[in-house]
DNA sequence: ACGGCTGTTAGTCA
DNA sequence: ATGACTAACAGCCG
């Protein structure tokens, strides 16, 4: 599922349904999804009898408070959370079942099972090595401008893989940095230290901005099924080049192409997104 | 029918 | 530092 926005969703979802909720029993159907220090019989045991106090997200993490721990979730790439009555017949690809003292289970569903999940003491979220490398949310309060331009000017790199590693900032993925991209009128491929102050700033804006409608709009929903937390997402009415391949761009009318970039299909227009500098498009 | 794709991240290697 | 490649998995599409 999860890029921010999504996480975002899945996060609101879940805490209206399961907030102080207290866990009676916990079973495991794919050992692998838990890492770190506590699996198996000890997640197991240190989560029996906590109540669940509040659901953080950090980035694309989602973080379960408990009274003395905090569980962190990553849903990768089709990660899903589900709250059912617990006689409720088990889904293929239920890994993580958590029973709830109400009678109802929050269920983890994962096809690829590339999701994870780690139970740490409460306090101890920021010793996650995915958490720790995170950079700023993309909200305007937190995202300086600033920062992100004199990081960026230290980047060789493609800006595509750049803004996907989390470090610049956090939340962006496959769909969101093609939409930021697009929006600011970048190339996916231009070196990130290649950008003039006035695109990053651009770019800045459009990051912000698309993640916030996207959210506002809970998120997008392409090729996943019906009912899973999250996926009741508008935001796939307003992508502009994900998935848009061949059709025309909504700027000026050249199709969509699709290639290939640091291993991930990349949408762009190429009439819009020219690899050389200054190529800046007003904000839409 | 099979090879290439897929909203992610972490690791290794040159 | 960076890019290429792999691994973790399963399903879908052409």
């Amino acid at each position: 599922m999860p890029e921010l926005p999504e996480v975002e969703t899945v996060r609101k979802g879940l805490e209206n349904l399961v907030e102080k909720a207290v866990i009676q029993e916990v079973e495991i159907f794919w050992e692998r999804i838990i890492t770190g220090s506590r699996v198996g019989e000890s997640f197991k045991k240190a989560l029996v009898g906590e109540q669940l106090q509040q659901i953080r997200r950090r980035g694309k993490f989602l973080l379960l408070d408990f009274d003395r721990y905090t569980l962190i979730s990553h849903l990768r790439m089709e990660g899903k959370y589900e709250v059912v009555p617990t006689d409720e017949p088990l889904k293929l690809h239920t890994h993580v079942v958590f029973h709830l003292k109400d009678g109802r289970d929050i269920r983890y569903l994962d096809v690829r099972k590339f999701g994870r999940m780690e139970l740490v003491l409460r306090g101890q979220e920021e010793t996650v090595a995915g958490i720790q490398r995170l950079g700023p949310e993309p909200f305007a309060d937190v995202f300086l401008l600033e920062p992100f331009q004199a990081k960026l000017s230290r980047i060789k790199k493609a800006v595509k893989p750049a803004l996907l590693d989390q470090n610049l900032v956090t939340g962006l993925g496959n769909i969101y940095v093609d939409e930021a991209l697009f929006q600011a009128g970048i190339h996916p491929l231009r070196p990130g230290n290649s950008l003039t102050p006035n695109e990053a700033a651009v770019l800045h804006q459009s990051i912000i901005e698309v993640l916030g409608k996207a959210i506002q709009a809970g998120g997008t929903t392409i090729r996943t099924y019906l009912n899973a937390l999250g996926e009741s997402g508008n935001f796939q009415q307003d992508l502009k080049v994900y998935g848009q391949t061949g059709e025309p761009c909504v700027r000026c009318g050249n199709p969509i192409q699709k290639t290939k970039v640091a291993q991930r299909g990349t949408h762009f227009c190429a009439h819009c997104q020219k690899l050389t500098e200054e190529n800046v498009l007003p904000v839409m």
